[in-house]
DNA sequence: GTGAAAGCGCTAACAA
DNA sequence: TTGTTAGCGCTTTCAC
């Protein structure tokens, strides 16, 4: 916090309550209730000089200072909002959701990106507490997650969003599960039997409930159910969709399709399968998840299930909002229902 | 500012200075010394002292409160950074440059999108100067703008990226003209002779380089000098891509290849090239700019100009922090070099 | 309806 | 080397 700084610089000198009240000829108290507090200015302070005041305010160009306020009230009108990478382009559009609607309400979002690092969410959670921060959203939430517990102990309002804890928090998530049911569903009726699975790491609820999600649905539509089927990665990268792909090739398995934890790991897939001389669909199909920005331009154009995350973290804002100014009221998490985009990526299985 | 709030929320109360300097026995001030103010404390205050206060400190989980320490130092280690859409996905990596780089000075970064609205801009950059942000970074700055003049006058240390203003400003960007050439050298070398422009609004300085750029460089290498080969779009988004290509296409000009003033107008015309079942680049070669994530997974993949947009990112921080602690050096402006990317979108002219 | 006064947590100029 | 003091801008309780 006491960063780098040094000289003070050559800003204009602010326009403070005090020159408001002196240019009015009244006290600052009175000219504080008019200018920050506009229900009780109605109430006791007479239209004339609360009148009176808002023009001279206007006109010397008062702003609140956030300091004083601050210190004062303990508020910040600052959220702040912790991602595991803003390279993954499904962020980008969870973030103009959130601003967007936080930016209604007068407040604004301290962003940070961990770039997918345990330790640095620590670093940036404590970092964002300790600038008082009036609540946070989280989309780094693992199934158990230390710095989760750390604020939900210190108080702090809080919001999960796409991920959340084994133990109970407030979230807004997608329904995994219901989403790669469709997935399998639909790779059933064009006839496949196989379908191998690009697992994503379970210690993220995503990736534990996706997971049982396929296992599931398989098991409902009396699909082949072999563990060789299934490949566990690493993670939700295009590197690690690719790697498992060539395994599952590698294997002696046969399979017509893959269903892919996220739309990175589908890329990854099709890319390998193109490099091993299959084509997609016409040898294997293959279905992500997220519909992320520009999954629609792959080539093949990717079939996969649909999340609104600009919705998504619209509504986590909303959350957000609500606990903060009712922070007695405590789990309300919502979950939202994905949607199948069939495009390009899978097709009829062969034979 | 003063934002919906309502209820302070229950949390913990803070560990203030005062109780740190009780527990230990000493005034606030020499805590104030020790704890936010090493070069001082380990001049001024006894080695025993110092580390006694320092061990209370960390036992009674001490955080600075930056409302104090903003209304005493007017400082509050956040900059503001404004992005026109989040939804072009240069954005995000030029924001992980940022937030990285200030992250590493114990500074943190307020993020908004206007989404293209000048009006909202307006009001977002008045905003995060009641925030009493450090600095700003814009990257959307037009060749006139009345904001970037506004915090120019104000005094608030600020740094263009991407984009600059006509008038004298620090900023960081890229050589368009360079860029452009590139582009136009390669398609001359490719036996291209006429080749269309999609240029992009001449209100940013970009869209005016790029434009100027190409100009240049097609009298540089003696190709088709015709106005008619040019289609000015109303904004750098695929459906003004799309757009500017069918009307080129409705012409009667004939040309073997397109240059794009970005990526997302190049996709457009990509598109539309596909639509109006020509193939790219059998029947025409396309050339985008900025070389944006999963450019190189699209249909063809495309060919670019690359710009490192975290490096430009970080780039863009590194200069602020330095005029927020200099604010006297006032011009520090970087430009930085474009590098064609071949990929599928361009070929030998047909015939 | 309006004013007076206290104090939020911190730093910095000065005193000792 | 450490303590004293004042005050940054604001809200809020209490008094008038």
């Amino acid at each position: 916090m006491t960063s780098e700084t040094s000289p003070g610089s050559t800003r204009k000198k602010r326009v403070t309550l005090r020159d408001v009240a002196e240019s009015a000829g009244v006290h600052v108290s009175t000219a504080s209730r008019v200018i920050n507090n506009p229900e009780i200015s109605d109430q006791f302070v007479s239209k004339e000089v609360a009148a009176k005041i808002r023009n001279i305010a206007d006109e010397m160009g008062y702003r609140l200072n956030p300091f004083g306020y601050g210190l004062r009230t303990n508020r910040s009108a600052i959220v702040g909002v912790v991602i595991p990478t803003l390279t993954n382009p499904v962020f980008p559009s969870m973030i103009r959701g959130i601003e967007h609607r936080l930016r209604e309400s007068g407040y604004t979002a301290i962003l940070a990106d961990s770039d997918q690092n345990e330790a640095e969410e620590k670093v940036i959670a404590e970092n964002m507490r300790m600038r008082s921060v009036d609540g946070l959203i989280l989309a780094t939430a693992l199934r158990e997650d230390p710095v989760v517990k750390d604020i939900q102990t210190d108080g702090t309002p809080l919001v999960l969003v796409n991920r959340t804890t084994d133990d109970s928090a407030t979230s807004v998530t997608n329904d995994d599960v219901a989403g790669i049911r469709l997935a399998v569903e639909h790779l059933a009726e064009l006839g496949h039997h196989s379908i191998a699975y690009l697992s994503a790491p379970q210690d993220t609820s995503t990736g534990l409930n996706r997971h049982e999600g396929f296992l599931t649905a398989i098991r409902e539509f009396a699909l082949d159910e072999d563990p060789a089927l299934i490949h566990s990665c690493d993670s939700y990268s295009i590197q690690d969709g690719r790697a498992g792909t060539a395994a599952l090739l590698d294997s002696d398995k046969d399979f017509t399709a893959i269903i892919a934890a996220n739309d990175m790991m589908a890329l990854g897939a099709c890319e390998m399968l193109g490099e091993h001389g299959l084509s997609c669909p016409g040898d294997i199909s293959v279905v992500g998840y997220n519909d992320m920005p520009f999954a629609d331009k792959f080539n093949p154009p990717l079939t996969t299930l649909n999340i609104d995350h600009y919705d998504m973290g619209r509504r986590a804002a909303e959350t957000l909002l609500s606990l903060i100014k009712h922070p007695e009221n405590k789990v309300l998490s919502q979950v939202t229902s994905p949607r199948l985009v069939v495009r390009g990526s899978t097709g009829k299985a062969p034979h």
